[in-house]
Formats: C-alpha cells, sequence, structure tokens
DNA sequence: CACCAGGCCGTGC
DNA sequence: GCACGGCATGGT
C-alpha cells in the first residue's frame, strides 16, 4: 500500500541544523562537527554514524524512517507536498540537559541567534574537548553562574530560566516511563519551560513522538491548511509530520 | 523607525 | 478558562 522510494536520502543539513538541535556546525569542507559525549564528531552522511554506538542512538538509526515518511505521504495532500520537497527527516534522540537549555533559549529567538547564544554557553561554561572545540556545559559546571553573568553574554529574560533549570535538574532524570502529559507536566516545573518548549526536549530528547510543538510557523500551517484539526490527526506521526510541515513552510517563507 | 524570531509569565477579567 | 502586554537581543 506504500511503496518505498528508493535513494530518498536523508536531507542532513535540514535534520542537523533545521532547530531540533544547537549542536551542529557546518565545516567549509562540508563536513558537520558537533562536540557530544566528550568528543568531537564529524560527520559527512548518516552512513557515517552506523558504526558509532552513540551515533546510532543519536540518529535513532532502529527506526524504519523510510516506511513513516511513506505513510506520512500518503495521508493528504499537504502532507506529500511537504515530504516530498525534501529528503528524509529524522528525530534526533539527544541529551536531556542539551536539549533542555537549547529549547529554553529558543523561546522568541531565531536559529542564529540560539546557535550563537549555545556556543557562548559552551565557551564559559563547558571545556575544550579538541582545540577550538568546547563541550556544552553540564548543569554542574553551570552552578554557581549568577543572573547578570548570563545576561551578559546575551540570553536575555532566559537568564532566571536556566538558573532555575540548573537548580531543577533532576527533573529531568524522572521523565522515562511517564505518559507525555505526565512528563509534561514535570518539565513545565521549570521556569521558562511551556508546552511548546516541553514538546520539544519531549519530542529530540525523550522520543515521544506524540508531541506536536505548535510554534509561529505551525500555528499558520493549522489556520492555512488544516483549520478544522488538531495534532491528533497526525497519529501515529505527530512529531515526524509536524517537522516535515516546519521544514517546508520555512522553505517557502 | 517599526516588526519579528521554534514562547512564557504575570496580571486581569 | 482566555486575552493581553512585557520581555533581551539582534536581524531585516
Amino acid at each position: 500500500m506504500c511503496e518505498y522510494h528508493e535513494g530518498m536520502e536523508e536531507n542532513l543539513r535540514e535534520i542537523l541544523m533545521g532547530g531540533q538541535s544547537f549542536s551542529w556546525r557546518e565545516e567549509e569542507d562540508g563536513l558537520f562537527s558537533a562536540v557530544l559525549n566528550e568528543h568531537v564528531y564529524r560527520i559527512k552522511s548518516i552512513d557515517d554514524a552506523a558504526a558509532d554506538p552513540f551515533l546510532r542512538s543519536y540518529f535513532d538509526l532502529d527506526y524504519d524512517y523510510q516506511k513513516a515518511r511513506c505513510e506520512i505521504a500518503a495521508k493528504d495532500e499537504i502532507l506529500s507536498r511537504a515530504v516530498e520537497s525534501t529528503g528524509t527527516l529524522r528525530l534526533l534522540h539527544q541529551d536531556h540537559w542539551i536539549a533542555t537549555i537549547s529549547f529554553i533559549l529558543s523561546q522568541n529567538n531565531n536559529i542564529k541567534r540560539i546557535t550563537g547564544l549555545y556556543d557562548r554557553l559552551s565557551r564559559r561554561y563547558g571545556h575544550e574537548v579538541e582545540p577550538g572545540y568546547f563541550s556544552f556545559p553540564s548543569a554542574e559546571e553551570m552552578k554557581g553562574t549568577t543572573e547578570q553573568e548570563l545576561r551578559d553574554l546575551g540570553v536575555g529574560f532566559r537568564a532566571p530560566f536556566i538558573l532555575d533549570a540548573i537548580e531543577k535538574r533532576g527533573i529531568l532524570d524522572e521523565i522515562d516511563g511517564l505518559s507525555y502529559e505526565e512528563s509534561e507536566k514535570k518539565l513545565m516545573g521549570i521556569k521558562g519551560i511551556g508546552p511548546k518548549v516541553a514538546s520539544c526536549i519531549l519530542i529530540f530528547s525523550y522520543q515521544k513522538r506524540e508531541g506536536f510543538p505548535m510554534d509561529v510557523w505551525m500555528k499558520k500551517v493549522m489556520a492555512e491548511y488544516y483549520p478544522d484539526k488538531d495534532p491528533s490527526y497526525f497519529h501515529p506521526y505527530e512529531a515526524l509530520s509536524q517537522q516535515y510541515l516546519f521544514s517546508w513552510i520555512r522553505s517557502q517563507g
């Protein structure tokens, strides 16, 4: 019923730079690099991840994204267009703490500036894994910072949110096994985490695929193309459908 | 000068 | 429960 599209490769740039992670940089030689797990990883395609246990998990290689892509495209005309407009997308399996701070930074912000703030936090509080490559700081490494110090780095009104996340870091270890609603409620106990930020953390770090981040772009998509629908319409591919629609609408300008 | 960006918080009703 | 303004910063 759903024919596989041979040769439809991953859109690595969209997966890594499209707003679900802020850890990756595109180097001049075309490689993508990131400091994760105390290593500098450099890859040019998803295939490079297959042999490495950490990257296997990070790129969710044991999930059938071709099948999902196919079934999403078959759902309706808009999704078909969204899926056909890009290569195959994936949902990353990121570190809980990194995802939490990343998406706290993301509120009322743009991807370029979020990436810049991520870098500044890494250089200020992280440690140098290779010359010029800094890890994103752990909560422990950030402990002792102040609101003023964070504001001086440019995080603005998000400074107290980051302080609260440092304080409540333990919450992130209590999420696994909970329902989506329970997980969301726990995360929203941290200041600066509302429904949208929580959904991003739950999808991109806890593999809760029923999340459906409603940012300003997706509100436009829903209002224009799905006025009488809600996220459950996309079940069981809520998160991945959202990712395709988000990528598509953003590429439209 | 406006207005916007992968929103959330506090207040008021 | 919902509507509204404020919020740091940098880009267009």
